[in-house]
RNA sequence: GCGGGUGUAGUUCAAUGGUAGAACUCCAGCCUUCCAAGCUGAUAACGUGGGUCCGAUUCCCAUCACCCGCUCCA
């Protein structure tokens, strides 16, 4: 099977109602982004998927949605606001841009890493040393330009310095500041996580490849809490639980890898980082990331709130900083892995060709369409059956033009099972139910057709 | 941010320095008893802004957006 381009993936989305360019009617907005019809419920399922496996049923893990505003002393904290931002220089002969501080350490063999140096700093540094440009050789560069990496806002009416907020740039920190209330108010025992869904904001200086890196997207985290040295082994039940989760609803084995970061390109608060890729339109790239965060974020928010976020063993009587394994996926990259998957054309038997998106039920914008046969004869109890299973899980009903375009239009809307009335219906209370990806078709009685749904709908 | 490509109905394409034609889709009606059938009718487009010109969808400039490749990526 050919893999899809994203200028088909595109297309589809777009007519079919799942992702709309953002502000379409005034040309748009770069890297923006709207989720039609489709695209809300698809996504709504996906979170629902996540936060059921992740939060629902698991005993020890709790769920959290803070605020998407915090107090700018959390990003002081965090390390987002000294270096979330990036010395950027520009090769004036070839236009490539490049980081200040790794040309540098580049240079210097990593004697120098230009941390903490600031613009002025860097650039006297470059131009002593006549720092080549790795792409082209030349030296002449643009002065630095600093690249904040999290948008900026203000609180009050007035744009005064004093009042300048952030718009999360990740959504974990929210967790890390309420450990304390978690741990409290649930009576928490380590290990234990606390799990969130929620946008997050980044002033990416390449955003790209539709869905895949855009500057507001959404986040599913998980903060596991456990005891220094357990780690570890957290980490690996993490990296297993989050790929069982991915095939479960329904990513193929031969699209999915591991990737170990390297001691060199993991961040500075990370002890070991997985990720998990998947093979998207334009080849591999991450989807979760599995990080060891250690105490690191605890820790530091501990020295500059001075609140005291040690947790108490109550068998040891020993207080110590938790550990922490982020399993952390975003929501859009994983609805883009979901649609790569999931479309296909395909080619039948009599040479039309139909173009299906095979969703696990679970995920299906539309779980069941209820078709008459024929409108003027069937429409009336279809209707009836419609508004009764509507009640249990979201449906659609269509009596526009002749069974088959019907059919097909549920194929690219990826509902599973289409749920057809017709003479039998009325005279013996039958309905004919068509799977979508196998077009088998079962007769069932309709008071037996909500049971038969809810059990493919499991995960 | 750089380089390349693209931009005409929802989609796929066409034509043209004198404001655009089709197919499919969609909608309404007829017909239709299980996989895009047929008939009738209707709606629907030159990304945006300038310039040249009597006149620009067409030529020029700028801009916006998307795709591909770099670059970048907590």
């Amino acid at each position: 099977m050919e893999k899809v381009t994203m200028e088909k993936l595109t297309a589809v989305c777009k007519q079919y109602g799942f992702i709309y360019q953002g502000s379409e009617i005034y040309g748009g907005l770069s890297n923006t982004w709207d989720y039609g019809p489709l695209g809300v419920e698809l996504k709504n399922n996906i979170k629902k998927a996540w936060w059921k496996k992740f939060v629902e049923e698991q005993k020890n893990i709790y769920g959290l949605d803070a605020a998407i505003l915090m107090n700018p002393n959390v990003w002081v904290a965090s390390g987002h606001v000294s270096s979330f931002s990036d010395p950027l220089i520009d090769c004036k002969k070839c236009k490539t841009r490049h980081r200040a501080d790794k040309l540098i350490e580049d240079f210097t063999e990593g004697k120098e890493t230009g941390d903490g140096w600031d613009n002025t700093k860097l650039e006297k540094f470059i131009s002593d040393n006549k720092i080549k440009c790795p792409k082209c050789g030349s030296s002449d560069y643009t002065p630095i330009r600093q690249f904040n990496l999290l948008f900026e806002t203000h609180i009050g009416v007035t744009e005064e310095n004093e009042n300048k907020v952030y718009l999360r740039g990740e959504t974990c920190q929210g967790i890390f500041t309420n450990f304390k209330n978690v741990e409290r108010s649930m009576r928490a025992k380590v290990p234990f996580g606390i799990g969130q869904i929620g946008k997050s904001f980044r002033n990416e200086i390449t955003p790209g490849n539709f869905i895949f890196r855009t500057r507001e997207f959404e986040q599913m985290e998980l903060e596991f809490f456990c005891k220094p040295g357990t780690d570890l082994k957290w980490h690996d039940y993490f990296r297993s639980y989050c790929m069982d989760f991915l095939k479960l609803i329904g990513l193929k084995e031969e699209n999915l890898r591991y990737r170990d970061h390297t001691k060199e390109e993991l961040a500075f608060y990370s002890k070991a980082t997985t990720d998990i890729e998947y093979n998207y339109p334009m080849g591999f790239g991450e989807l979760w990331g599995i990080a060891d965060r250690t105490d690191y974020d605890l820790k530091t928010h501990m020295e500059h709130s001075k609140e005291d976020l040690r947790y108490l063993d109550p068998e040891t009587n020993e207080k110590y900083i938790p550990y922490v394994i982020e399993p952390s996926v975003g929501v859009d990259r994983l609805l883009l892995a979901v649609l790569t998957e999931s479309y296909k054309e395909e080619t039948l038997e009599d040479g039309t060709t139909r173009e299906v998106m095979s969703f696990h039920p679970f995920l299906a914008p539309f779980k069941v369409a209820v078709l008459p046969l024929v409108k003027k004869f069937h429409s009336e109890k279809a209707l009836e059956i419609y508004e009764n299973l509507n009640k249990e899980f979201m449906c659609t009903y269509d009596e526009t033009g002749n069974i088959g375009k019907r059919y097909r239009r549920e194929d690219v809307a990826g509902t599973p099972y289409c749920l057809t009335v017709d003479d039998e219906t009325l005279n013996n209370g039958t309905v004919t139910i068509r799977d979508r990806d196998t077009m088998e078709q079962i007769t069932l009685k309709i008071e037996d057709v909500s049971d038969y749904i809810k059990d493919k709908l499991k995960i």
